[in-house]
DNA sequence: GTGGGTATTTTGATCATACCAAAAATGGCC
DNA sequence: GGCCATTTTTGGTATGATCAAAATACCCAC
């Protein structure tokens, strides 16, 4: 009488496969909420325990959304959703100074393959929101706050530009993992003002159409931001050189 | 003598929490086996239920590699294992032809500027990397199955020459995704030839330190490529315009 | 004693049942 | 019709049992 899978394959596992087709097959409607476990148990001849496992696995996979105590909600992901889940593996990573140096670089190269397109392709629209975002920049330089949003929000602009809803989604990730440890970087409106004229010199070789320009502005300007962003990374004063001689 | 939490947090996540900490803080060190669930059930004061739970979602988070039947082996996760979840929960957008639409179009964008990078800076090694690929390349033209092996390896090797982990981390995540509509994709010999002229065309752009020629014969390439995969997602014939005039 | 095969123990997977508390549904009151 | 108390539903957790596969201990022959 045992359902029981011998294989090298749980239970749970099958029950997620149904539920993934009725997702997206569109069978269970994105945002409606999923039909009870004991309805499940029966529906699908598995105990609770099962089901639960289903459950909680499909939300890890992001095809449900599963506050603790409400019944859990059919979610149909988008991009964002499944780099937000990538985000909080990624985000062990961050720890250790090889993982952060690997993703901030990862950055860098995407960024310049970024303005270059940028400073080929980017239509009138896209320049118009760099200039926006420019001014809005520059107008915050004295909030380090504001000048932080700013900040994003521009180089947000350019992940606009491929037209590609992977990009933002994208950088929304590597902003939410860097934001994490905001707090203890350095900042000064001097070193404000220092990112605005990276921005303007970027977007003016953009305005150039230099490609080649631009990337170098770009690679400058973030391996600038790297020696800020490194030091929130070194929790230990391992070696105090240039302590206090 | 309940020891349930009756907040909005479920008893499983503080013992996910701290058996994170455990693996991050090297008390169980990477590739060691999990204690048993029943050890661990007397440690933290829990049902065997919350264990499990606890440990699923350490699982979903790759924290833990949890094979069927074998005891769960903690795993600090590089960015295979991140890229590796996120597949998952990708995998879905892929059965809408929008969705693989973007993934391939982010692919083409991050590979053009991995060809420019190689024109740029591609080591001695590189080369010899790239010219083996593509030597292994032409020798299996005739063998569709192999030719696609070695299409995949050559792709590799430009992944590699940024020397970030993230980046090969990627590829494979792009590999993993496409693979599973490989069977469904036309292939030949002829086809295949086509290919290896294209790599070849790469290649020489690369050796002659042309980023400008390697990144647009790569995005050819691609283009070209994108072709034989679309097909691949459009299940049913929308619409017959040119179908028998 | 060592390699290989077999018996035993451990342990993960699953089921069944029960209870509690919070959420949701119900119904009655103003 | 809207608001509040009551009942029902439902998710979270606990306990105990069973089974089969993995891990281990054991044994025997060479």
């Amino acid at each position: 009488m045992d359902a029981r899978i011998s294989s090298g394959r749980r239970a749970a596992d099958a029950i997620v496969e149904r539920l993934e087709l009725r997702i997206v097959s569109g069978e269970l409607p994105d945002r409606t909420a999923l039909p009870p476990e004991r309805v499940l148990m029966a529906e699908f001849g598995a105990s609770r325990t099962v089901i639960r496992e289903a459950i909680t696995a499909l939300s890890s996979r992001g095809l449900i959304e599963n506050r603790p105590r409400y019944r859990p909600i059919v979610r149909k992901p988008g991009f964002d959703a499944a780099l937000g889940a990538l985000g909080g593996i990624v985000g062990h990573l961050l720890g250790e100074a090889e993982g952060v140096k690997a993703l901030f670089d990862s950055r860098i190269f995407l960024e310049r393959a970024l303005v270059r397109e940028a400073a080929m392709h980017a239509r009138r629209a896209d320049i118009q929101a760099l200039r926006e975002a420019l001014a809005a920049n520059e107008a915050a330089i004295p909030d380090s706050a504001r000048f932080y949003a700013t900040d994003v929000a521009f180089h947000a602009v350019l992940y606009e530009i491929p037209r590609n809803p992977i990009m933002p989604a994208i950088h929304r990730a590597y902003v939410a993992w860097l934001a994490v440890h905001w707090h203890r970087m350095l900042r000064s409106p001097e070193r404000n003002r220092v990112n605005y004229q990276s921005h303007r010199t970027i977007l003016e070789a953009i305005l150039e159409r230099d490609p080649d320009a631009a990337e170098a502005a770009l690679a400058s300007h973030l391996n600038a931001a790297w020696e800020y962003v490194r030091v929130t990374f070194e929790p230990a004063p391992e070696r105090t050189e240039a302590g206090q001689p």
